[in-house]
DNA sequence: ATTAGGG
DNA sequence: CCCTAAT
């Protein structure tokens, strides 16, 4: 009983000009580069990776480090009734709206420094807050860490700052948003490891998700915020820190035997840890320009904030394994290779890759590229200059805060910081059975479509068109790295189905009939376009046959 | 890499 | 969601 009816009750208007050959279609879309828009800011992988390894292993004394990351409760734009034409998403999906928080130990190299202890880098957007063990702002709670690295004294929470004027800190750190990057790769690519793992133990659709911590920490991340940009800290080039790489030795882990639901259905599964060791986290270089005069607290906070600018500003850490670059996100550990029983363990490679196509300052960088494979950048790259005004806005140390910078003789003082160190555990051993039963690969997670996220995608069909998936996607789902648009093309096929059955027949979370009424209407006025193209245009060979 | 359609 | 085939 198909309830076509309704369709005439919405009429649309659809864009004069249809569709063009993909062909021409490409090179129009200049601006549809697809943004780097992993704000899951640099450390954001590796706080995943922590989260997901030391979830569901409380019992277990094998924690490595603490690295966890911080949700801030960032007021979150209200989506208005209505969307905008463009970019609906824009509002809900922006990237980027936490901070994160590393303990680890940390080395400074610079000369008359050596520190050790936990450090706490917190880069937040906007200045909510202040830096260091002086933040209460909605800080999550570390679990609990267990003897081993409490031994270690890895726990104390040494700040390595001096909190005599810590209030002047806050607000300092402030990402950068780098919108839109020339070519960088759609999050959505590279599925073809999934290809090959993916089996069919997953047949069915299930309702559950996978591991509560992973899910939930996927969802806190998928709403985000704007982010103001504020760049305090440009005279600290971050064009040094284009990349760096660091190589991490995976240990044997334990393994857990657990029951956890996954999509399809509840199974058994033997959970194994992975335990990376990353010898020591460092940065690139980086290069502050500061006067004799200043303070040494005012140094070590330039220095902290631009590790934490460096972190959050427009960089992310990159893997690889085997000398593959993973760039699916959702794809587990296992999944990508990462696991104890490999042998290649010690092919993994993170690095921190600038997320932005700008060849930041690297002016001089006859490649005239972000240098990816280039792990230093030297001094004669950077013009970085200090505006006097600027550092006695941001330093109203009393030492300096009377004589200029420019009068100021200056040091530079090239640094580089050893930012964590995992430490290693004994390993353990387990079964070459429960080995195998690893093996498989996963099924992505089920994400229902929102209302917002139907509402989004109906407005993107209707104005581009069916069978222009990749530009809906763009155009409606830019930010929404899980949302492919194979996704969006399978939304939408679902939706045009599920528009013609009865309101009875359908589940989950019922939308409103006035999209669905907006489904069949786009669905149909689409359909027919594309009758009239196939027939206006028809091959020479068919007429031929013809 | 995208698109289209079946499973 | 996944998988395949065809672009």
């Amino acid at each position: 009983m198909v309830s076509h009816k309704c369709v005439e009750e919405f009429s649309l208007q659809f864009p004069a000009n249809a569709r063009a050959p993909r062909s021409a279609r490409r090179r129009s879309f200049k601006e549809e580069e697809i943004s780097e828009n992993d704000r899951t800011c640099a450390i954001d992988l590796l706080a995943t990776v922590a989260e997901n390894l030391l979830s569901e292993s409380e019992g277990d004394h094998c924690l490595v480090t603490q690295i966890h990351s911080v949700k801030e409760e960032f007021p979150v734009e209200e989506k208005p009734a209505t969307l905008p034409d463009v970019g609906p998403y824009q509002g809900s999906m922006s990237p980027c709206g936490f901070s994160s928080v590393i303990n680890g130990k940390v080395e400074i190299e610079a000369e008359g420094f050596s520190n050790s202890g936990a450090v706490v880098l917190d880069a937040r957007p906007n200045g909510v807050g202040s830096l260091g063990g002086g933040s209460i702002t909605s800080r999550t709670k570390v679990p609990s860490m267990g003897a081993a690295a409490a031994s270690r004294g890895a726990l104390d929470d040494v700040n390595m700052f001096s909190r005599d004027d810590d209030e002047n800190f806050s607000g300092y750190i402030c990402p950068r948003v780098t919108k839109k990057s020339p070519r960088s790769v759609p999050r959505v690519g590279d599925r073809r490891i999934r290809k090959i793992l993916a089996s069919r133990h997953w047949k069915g659709g299930s309702r559950h998700s996978e591991a509560k911590s992973w899910r939930s920490y996927y969802l806190h991340h998928q709403r985000s915020y704007p982010i103001k940009k504020r760049k305090y800290f440009e005279h600290i080039s971050d064009s040094v820190s284009d990349d760096y790489r660091l190589r991490s030795k995976m240990q044997r882990g334990s393994r857990t035997v657990t029951t956890m639901k996954g999509p399809g259905a509840s199974f058994v599964s033997s959970d194994s840890h992975v335990r990376l060791r990353i010898k020591s986290f460092r940065v690139p270089e980086l290069f502050v320009e500061i006067p004799e005069t200043a303070t040494v607290g005012s140094l070590k906070r330039m220095v902290m904030e631009a590790v934490s600018t460096l972190l959050s500003d427009g960089h992310r850490v990159g893997l690889m394994v085997q000398g593959k670059k993973v760039r699916d996100d959702n794809k587990t550990l296992h999944q990508t290779g990462i696991s104890q029983d490999n042998t290649h363990l010690d092919s993994l490679d993170f690095s921190l890759e600038p997320s932005s196509e700008a060849p930041h300052l690297l002016s001089s960088n006859p490649l005239g590229h972000v240098c990816e494979e280039l792990p230093i950048c030297h001094a004669s790259d950077m013009d970085t200059v200090f505006k006097s005004e600027h550092d006695l806005a941001l330093y109203p140390s009393h030492s300096f805060d009377k004589e200029t910078a420019t009068d100021v003789s200056k040091a530079l003082v090239p640094a580089a910081a050893a930012l964590t160190e995992l430490s290693p555990q004994p390993p353990r051993h387990k079964s070459k059975q429960q080995q195998q039963q690893q093996q498989t690969a996963q099924r992505r997670m089920r994400r229902p479509f929102s209302v917002t996220e139907v509402e989004a995608l109906v407005q993107a069909v209707e104005k581009l068109g069916t069978g222009r998936w990749r530009d809906v996607k763009h155009s409606a789902f830019e930010d929404a790295d899980h949302r492919t648009y194979v996704d969006l093309k399978d939304k939408w096929k679902t939706l045009v189905h599920t528009a013609k059955i009865s309101p009875q027949q359908r589940r989950g979370e019922p939308v409103p009939q006035e999209l669905l009424n907006r489904v069949l209407n786009a669905h149909g006025y689409w359909s027919q376009q594309h009758m009239e193209t196939t027939l206006a245009l028809p091959k020479p060979e068919s007429v031929l046959l013809l």
